[in-house]
RNA sequence: GGAAAGGUGGCUGAGUGGACGAAAGCGCCCGCCUGCUAAGUGGGUAUACCAAUUGGUAUCGCGGGUUCGAAUCCCGCCCUUUCCGCCA
């Protein structure tokens, strides 16, 4: 959602800035619908002030015990009540309009984010690492974690269906480790306050970060009306939804753990073997709340607190500069996090860092006041992957593999595996 | 699942038809006073939209109804809390 003020004074620049995302908004239809109800309102509060006065004076009127002239003055509020209840019913159906027109607006990309229609223009702005050698042919991890006992895919697709494995033993284990050791490192290392959210939320939650109405057939529904989390950013961000923060809490920084579940609808087909793409996985999510002269600060640190990860357990990757067009709705800018995976050969991505600037904080109503009675500004939310297990986990088996067919742990999670070497 | 109570401003909490956007207290902000601190004292302090000069309108969980007029009465819904039962 924009700010309706900006869709009024500056719609060029909106449509301009719109059609880089390769959206066509509705500019003509909103401007007309927001013209009628201005006007609509102007005329709506004369009337009800008009009514207002009249309703006072008879109260006067009563209270003076003249009977008489009360009646007189009730029988011409008759004529005025029925304009306003017509007027009232328009600007129902207005405001409907509006809303449905100004959810056509997509967020708007940042100045500094290039041109582009497709992820064949994103812009790849470092790279950390090397892709390891290997002197064998190294395996796929659904290989590696069939071999070792550590995924069992089958089991999962009896269980539950296909994209939900199991993970088994030292798997189950490493999994654990992955996630403890993720949220200990952001927590203690990185400033970051440690929320475990709900993993069913309200309309009302998925319509604040963006997710609803647009998206609901990515969602699993239940029949309480409830909806399984896409991520951590759903419940997290909504903390703080219909709020007012005080300046001196920013900015708010939160690490969370949770399960995701994701319908991955229209995605049949792609990347379907092994963990690279499934209906349940887990995830660190970083949310921050932050100032918005600070929030392109914030977003670099916040980028950096996820690749410190994937540095500290020596992963190859690359820092992608997502275009205009491939950046989705809601984001002004985003980062992807790509690991290299050597037994599948591509580099995958493991995290997305955006930010939405007051996009999600518009919608959800979270604000703050730089001081006593002034006015109520929005905060900027970010949100980040900080990261992704299914991928890396897949990564760390490809990447730490040896030719017998063992994998090695990296050191910073050994306390946390138990031991410095996968084998049979 | 059964029963009861309740949803009012940043918080506590009053308000059962008319001058209530809402008492009081707390908190916070700006002064004054007190040679420190504490206390005292005067004022200010909800949000959104519109007009933009002091102005107007709406909002007391949500939606509808009664009424000239609703925080207040009626109906429906949602949510929360407590007790009992069941269960991790």
């Amino acid at each position: 959602m924009l700010d309706r003020k900006l869709l009024r004074e500056q719609m060029d620049f909106v449509v301009a800035q719109a059609r880089r995302k390769g959206v066509e908004v509705p500019a003509h239809e909103f401007l007309v619908a927001d013209g009628e109800f201005r006007s609509l309102k102007a005329q709506l509060d004369e009337l009800r002030k008009a009514m207002n006065e009249k309703s006072k004076a008879i109260g006067i009127l009563m209270g003076q015990g003249k009977r008489d002239e009360a009646e007189l003055a009730k029988a011409e509020t008759g004529q005025l009540k029925e304009q306003i209840q017509n007027l009232e019913s328009r600007e129902r159906e207005l405001e409907e309009h509006m809303t449905m027109l100004e959810l056509q607006f997509p967020n708007l990309p940042h100045e500094s984010v290039p041109d582009g229609k497709d992820a064949d223009d994103n812009l790849v702005v470092r790279e950390w690492g090397e892709k390891p050698d290997f002197d064998f042919e190294p395996k796929p991890h659904w290989e590696l974690g069939e071999s070792l006992k550590l995924l069992d895919f089958p089991a999962g697709a009896k269980i539950s269906g296909s994209g939900f494995p199991v993970f088994t033993g030292m798997g189950a284990r490493l999994q654990r480790a992955l996630i403890s050791y993720m949220i200990d490192f952001q927590t203690e290392e990185r400033g970051y306050s440690e929320v475990y959210p709900p993993y069913l939320v309200n309309a009302e939650s998925l319509i604040g970060t963006g997710n609803l109405p647009k998206f609901e057939e990515d969602l699993y529904k239940t029949q309480d009306n409830l909806y399984l989390i896409p991520t951590a950013e759903v419940p997290v961000t909504n903390v703080h939804r219909d709020e007012i923060l005080e300046v001196w809490q920013l900015p708010i920084k939160y690490a969370a753990y949770s399960a995701c579940f994701r319908r991955e609808a229209g995605a049949a087909g792609k990347d379907t073997r092994g963990l690279l793409r499934i209906h349940q996985f887990d995830k660190v999510e970083l949310v921050k709340f932050c100032l918005p002269e600070t929030s392109y600060d914030e977003h670099e640190s916040m980028l950096a607190d996820a690749e410190q990860v994937l540095q500290n357990l020596g992963l190859h990757y690359r820092v992608v500069l997502l275009c205009a067009g491939d950046m989705g709705e809601k984001g002004c800018k985003c980062y992807d996090l790509e690991v290299w995976s050597p037994g599948v050969g591509r580099y995958l991505e493991i995290s997305s860092v955006t930010n939405f600037e007051a996009y999600q904080a518009r919608r959800a109503r979270i604000r703050f006041k730089r001081e006593q009675g002034g006015p109520t500004e929005f905060v900027h939310i970010l949100n980040g992957s900080g990261l992704a297990t299914p991928r890396l986990f897949s990564a760390l088996l490809e990447t730490y593999q040896r030719a017998d067919g063992t994998v090695e742990i990296p050191d910073p999670l050994r306390r946390y595996v138990g031991t410095d070497c996968l084998g049979p």
